[in-house]
RNA sequence: GCCCAUGUGGCGGAAUUGGUAGACGCAGCAGACUCAAAAUCUGCCAUUCGCAAGGGUGUGAAGGUUCGAUUCCUUUCGUGGGCACCA
């Protein structure tokens, strides 16, 4: 019987399937749960170019630790699905007119049949997109919650905004009193809360390019111009999203000490967060009142600053400009608009700056300090200014010398004049009241002084900015925000998900809006959408006022039912609207005077509005709170047709839950007070929950008028990853993005698995996300990953040949005086050719000759014209595809083949009639002819085959070049193990023997160092224990199924399919996986004698086998006697002998 | 410029806390089986001197600590990745 891997993979792979056996449930109620254990890996995005070898890499490590934790008794979380919301499905569809839908759909089919091929343990019931609207329903709810919360400087966490909201109702801020507040215009106050929002909108730079009338992200920008097209690209100010990961940078910052990452990325995360400590000091200017407020990190070098620098763009800069310097500060503020921040970060080397005829004051002794402006002082970071110390600090240093501005030196020899030292252990000199201390000592001293004089303070810094949360794109999650006279006003629950309208066309909107904006009768929303989205109907009478002269007034003219303004489309709603404060600027006197009562919740704290529309109904004041009305009526409401609109406008409102009151106008002009004691009995008698309670204004939801339209731009890639953990736990719930006991169960990734290339983006914004989610109690802990294995990057292998195109050109010159000539061939050259040329130990006329000679062709040019080619000779390099090469060798026939062009071409083969190519290491992509796809190796060599030889290339968080090469050895291994079981000729070897101790000992070994190489991530030297342990029962001739099935059940996390064969070759039932894990028994591990080594000074000579029990006197003894040791002795005594118990022995001499 | 990682045979890579450098595999060489091939099996395989026994040299380079260093320290060079001229 034979080992049919084909077979035998697929028949497996079926049963899994028909089995589910990788289906994973959630504990049902009352039920005791296994332990559980989530491993996680990061997902795709679905590319068209589908799957490479590389990204298995960390998809089979994912899979063989879910195998063995299942093995080990606990209920594994294993899922997969795809971040398929992004730019390239986008280009692609501007490109081709597909869909970005249809092709992502396309890829994501794909690429399941290629992960299904290598036989992941993922249970696809809980797959889960982020371009699904079941999905980005709850990225779109999760924003609003970000959006409706804000960062509580006291408590350090996120609050919900209402709490704010109130607090400045009731107490107000250092800024602005309750008064203050309640008078702002609900712009003015919208305002104010988006300065405090989680999720804000403000404006921000972007690359805006005119020619291509859209926005371009950092790398589709290359020195200054676009990337397609090569169009100027300019910086441009737009309303953008962003997320104030800012507020949580401490937390993020302490956070990774409870985590397991390595320090590496943990290091990276730091950098990125950048906190420093340090001071803010201000500097006085002479003989002018402004100030330069600077940042340092250094206050102890206060006393060696020779200069201030100001960014370009400082507000003070044309403040203090002395007149004579003006028009070279001028010069060089044009000079620094005209640079893009690439080129300024670019040109490291180059020093530029303007003086701007200013002196600061040094707050500690007054000395005269010049400033400057210079470029590489940034506006974003710190103040826009520095101190400038150049003792210390190499910038300061270079800018001092190149401007011949005098250093003042405060660190003695710790200086040398040549360059700065930015030591802290040096000892302070012409320092003042800092002098003879050491400088990190300083440091302290010098803030608490600047603290004492008043002219500073302790100040930590981030480097950190808020995220850009906004793209002007289409295929990303829409936001659930509507804009409303400039109002950003969010959807309700209920109206998620706002789903992404269909568009033909990709093409950017105006004004380099996203493509949305250019739906119209999406960005409008139409009045069904109003109506929906609104908390209440809006539309309680849809008859017309009969005539415009009477109607303006809610008096209706012709029948009872007609009682109220009409609202069937937005354009009416906006009339309403504008009724509304018309009649507030024509109060009647009794209206006037309740106001005065009423306004800035002076009755009991309940807040009225007064002509605030209530659907079509406008009355004199609400209580929104309590749904309270009152109307003061004039006179005309004792008439009896007004009565009967009075009684029906009453029944409808209360059908709405309203209570409405009526004062006279002569009640409240005879006795206000009776008429505020009606109004607080009203109010105490009508109970309302909290949540009515909390109810806002239908109106604060839909403006009061004007412009209404969609938010046009969408979410980032990053938003739908920041959460996707989650949704894991509870894929299908439609009724919340996770439920609690879900996400409380499988609580944190345990390991998380992925590329280093996120260490900043992605693992911030998640760790940011769930810190938030943590605050406002959604979810119970605030890391989403508890261990993090980043795996390294494969790289491709790609080959090239060099070409040699005879194109004659004159001496001496560059000109080319013949184009192709006929007679001369084109000429690929072997490598060894290369390189020799390259040593100049061959030149082109010798690589004419010798490939004319190869070919047998006739050489008959003349030596003079033949310099002429020689003199132009420029080899060019070509890509080859990987799959035509072996090893470095190029299967020349099928490249002729393939890239018929070069049928005539003459390669010239080195001595042993191979044609080599230069090998190179690069990122493995398709453009670059160097991608291996799995598939053609899974078909070749079966699933298990490429697990394991994936995991043996190397150390998974290694990036390493892939080659093919070595994945025949794995299959032989795998032949090997199944020729335990079952030979070519006799067929079934496997017994029920008894196995011996040499046997037990050999499978035990194996089970100390599988198990700890598999929790430790050492898949590669598992595998090859794997090999070791098949060698040697191979060896013992060992076909015992005592040992066997032991060894296969270690085996099924490696490659899943031959164990699960070969245990139901055993006889065994039901799958593999269901199996216990082997159990280490040390006892059969016990060694009586050791080989010890024997060195002689450090240097391994001979080895003796020793008791493991021996002692130094008797293993000195032993050792001495010894005739190579005696050898070395030459008769002498050791000065000494080492001798650790267990590991080794060292002969001094 | 700064930060992180990394450097071991022809190749991928092994080597607990400092304790036999090169496990395992690929490639290569020699041999067995075979009419032959494939498959399989056996042996050799860092380098150098030597017939051999046995030595010398070897973990990017140079120093240091140590009885002993691939491992720890200092300096330095190369490669890969990241960044922000970040005060």
């Amino acid at each position: 019987m034979e080992y049919d891997f084909r077979k035998i993979e697929e028949k497996w792979r079926e049963d899994w399937k028909a089995n589910k056996v990788y289906k994973v449930d959630n504990p049902s109620e009352g039920k005791a749960a296994k332990p559980k254990f989530y491993v996680l890996d990061m997902f795709p995005y679905p590319s068209g170019a589908g799957l490479h070898v590389g990204h298995p890499l960390g998809y089979i490590a994912s899979d063989i630790y879910s195998r063995y934790k299942r093995l080990k008794g606990f209920n594994v979380l294993h899922p997969m699905g795809f971040d398929s919301f992004g730019l390239p499905a986008e280009q692609y569809a501007i490109e081709t007119g597909q869909h970005p839908a249809t092709t992502t759909e396309k890829n994501i089919t794909t690429f399941k049949a290629q992960l299904d091929k290598i036989g992941f343990c993922y249970d696809w019931e809980r797959e889960v997109r982020t371009s699904d609207a079941s999905y980005y329903k709850w990225t779109q709810w999760l924003f609003l919650q970000l959006f409706n919360s804000y960062f509580c400087n006291t408590q350090k966490k996120a609050r919900p905004i209402s709490d704010l909201i109130k607090k400045y109702e009731t107490k107000g801020t250092k800024d602005f009193t309750t008064t203050e507040w309640n008078g702002y215009t609900k712009k003015e106050q919208q305002d104010i809360l988006m300065k405090r929002r989680l999720a804000f909108s403000s404006y921000g730079e972007v690359n805006w390019c005119e020619a291509l009338g859209t926005v371009l992200a950092n790398d589709e920008v290359v020195n200054g111009v676009s990337e397609r097209g090569g169009y100027p690209v300019v910086k441009k100010k737009m309303r953008q999203w962003y997320l104030r990961i800012t507020s949580y940078a401490d937390r993020l910052l302490e956070g990774l000490e409870k985590v397991e990452f390595s320090e590496s990325m943990k290091e990276m995360q730091r950098n990125w967060i950048g906190k420093s400590e340090g001071a803010e000091a201000e500097f006085r200017i002479e003989n002018s009142e402004f100030r330069i407020n600077v940042y340092t990190t250094r206050p102890d070098t206060i006393f060696g600053v020779d200069f201030l620098v100001l960014a370009p763009e400082h507000e003070l800069v044309s403040k203090i400009t002395k007149d004579d310097q003006r028009p070279k500060i001028d010069e060089y503020l044009t000079y620094v608009k005209s640079r893009s921040d690439r080129e300024r970060m670019a040109e490291v080397k180059q020093i530029t700056g303007c003086f701007t005829g200013a002196y600061a004051l040094n707050p500690f002794d007054g000395k005269q300090i010049p400033i400057w402006i210079a470029e590489y002082v940034l506006a974003g970071y710190g103040t826009g200014a520095i101190m400038a110390v150049p003792c210390g600090d190499q910038r300061d240093f270079a800018f001092a010398k190149h401007f011949n501005i005098p250093i003042t030196n405060i660190i003695g020899d710790f200086y040398n004049g040549e360059e700065a030292n930015p030591t802290k252990e040096a000892t302070l000199q012409n320092s003042g009241f800092l002098n003879s201390m050491l400088m990190k000592d300083a440091i302290g001293v010098a803030i608490n002084k600047i603290e004492e004089l008043g002219i500073g303070k302790r100040k930590v810094n981030y480097r950190m900015r808020d995220a850009g949360f906004s793209r002007q794109r289409y295929w990303g999650e829409p936001f659930p925000i509507i804009w409303e006279d400039g109002i950003a006003v969010p959807l309700n629950e209920s109206e998620l998900p706002l789903e992404l309208p269909f568009v033909e066309k990709y093409g950017p909107g105006p004004e380099g809006e996203g493509p949305l904006a250019n739906i119209e009768e999406w960005v409008n929303l139409s009045w069904e959408e109003f109506l929906s989205s609104t908390s209440v109907d809006l539309t309680p009478n849809l008859a017309p006022p009969k005539s415009s002269g009477s109607s303006t007034k809610e008096k209706g003219t012709d029948s009872a039912l007609t009682y109220g303004y009409v609202n069937s489309t937005v354009e009416e709603w906006r009339n309403t609207l504008q009724f509304a404060k018309d009649n507030r600027k024509n109060a009647t006197e009794a209206e006037a005077i309740m106001w005065e009562q009423l306004r800035d919740r002076q009755v009991d704290g309940f807040k009225f509005r007064r002509q605030h529309p209530i659907a079509g109904y406008i009355p004199d004041f609400v209580c929104l709170e309590k749904k309270l009305i009152i109307e003061i009526d004039g006179e005309y409401h004792n008439d009896d047709e007004q009565k009967i609109f009075d009684s029906a406008r009453e029944k409808w409102l209360n059908e709405y839950g309203y209570t409405l009151i009526r004062i006279t106008n002569e009640e409240i002009k005879n006795s206000l007070s009776n008429s505020i004691k009606k109004i607080k009995e009203e109010l105490s008698k009508i109970k309302t929950t909290e949540e009515e309670a909390q109810t806002d204004s239908p109106l604060l939801r839909r403006g009061v008028g004007g412009e209404v339209k969609r938010e046009t731009s969408t979410m980032p890639g990053y938003a739908g990853s920041s959460w996707y953990f989650l949704r894991y736990m509870d894929p299908k719930n439609n009724e919340t993005f996770c439920d609690r006991s879900a996400s409380d169960y499988w609580n944190q990734v345990d390991v998380y698995i992925g590329g280093t290339e996120h260490a900043v983006g992605h693992l911030l914004y998640s760790r940011m996300w769930t810190k938030v989610m943590y605050d406002l109690n959604l979810i119970g802990y605030d890391e989403p990953f508890k261990k993090l294995v980043n795996q390294g990057m494969i790289q491709g292998s790609s080959r090239f040949i060099y070409q040699f195109l005879p194109i004659a050109a004159e001496p001496g010159g560059n000109e080319i005086i013949h184009q192709v000539d006929r007679q001369i061939k084109p000429i690929f050259i072997s490598l060894n050719y290369f390189i020799k040329l390259g040593k100049n130990e061959i030149d082109w006329k010798e690589i004419f000759k010798l490939s004319y000679k190869q070919e047998n062709l006739n050489f008959n040019i003349p030596e003079e014209e033949l310099q002429y080619y020689a003199l132009a000779a420029k080899p060019i390099r070509f890509r080859v595809p990987v799959d035509l090469v072996d090893g470095i060798e190029l299967d020349i026939d099928e490249y002729k083949k393939r890239r018929s062009e070069f049928k005539d071409f003459i390669f010239l083969k080195e001595d042993d009639g191979k044609f080599l190519c230069e090998p190179e290491v690069e990122k493995m992509s398709k453009s670059k002819y160097n991608t291996v796809n799995p598939n053609d190796l899974v078909d070749k060599y079966g699933a298990d085959t490429f697990r394991m030889y994936e995991m043996f290339l190397g150390p998974v968080e290694q990036s390493k070049p892939w080659d093919t090469k070595g994945i025949e050895g794995v299959h032989r291994f795998l032949r090997k193990l199944w020729r335990l079981f079952f030979d070519d000729l006799k067929g079934k070897v496997w017994n029920n023997d008894k196995a011996t101790d040499a046997e037990l000992k050999l499978l035990h070994k194996t089970i100390k160092k599988i198990e700890s190489d598999t929790e430790n991530f050492s898949f590669n030297t598992a595998v090859s224990a794997f090999m070791i342990s098949v060698n040697e029962l191979s060896d013992l001739k060992c076909y015992k199924k005592e040992i066997l099935e032991q060894l296969l059940i270690l085996l099924v996390p490696y490659a899943p399919h031959i164990a699960e064969e070969l245990w139901h070759q055993l006889g065994n039932e039901g799958t593999i996986l269901n199996a216990t894990y082997p159990k280490l028994e040390e006892k059969y591990l016990v060694e009586t004698s050791k080989e010890y080594p024997i060195s002689i000074n450090g240097k391994m000579r001979t080895t003796i086998s020793m008791d493991i029990n021996a002692l130094q006197p008797e293993v000195e003894k032993i050792v001495l006697e010894n005739d190579i040791v005696q050898k070395w002795l030459e008769g002498n005594q050791p000065k000494k002998i080492i001798f650790v118990k267990g590991k080794m022995v060292n002969v001094v001499i």
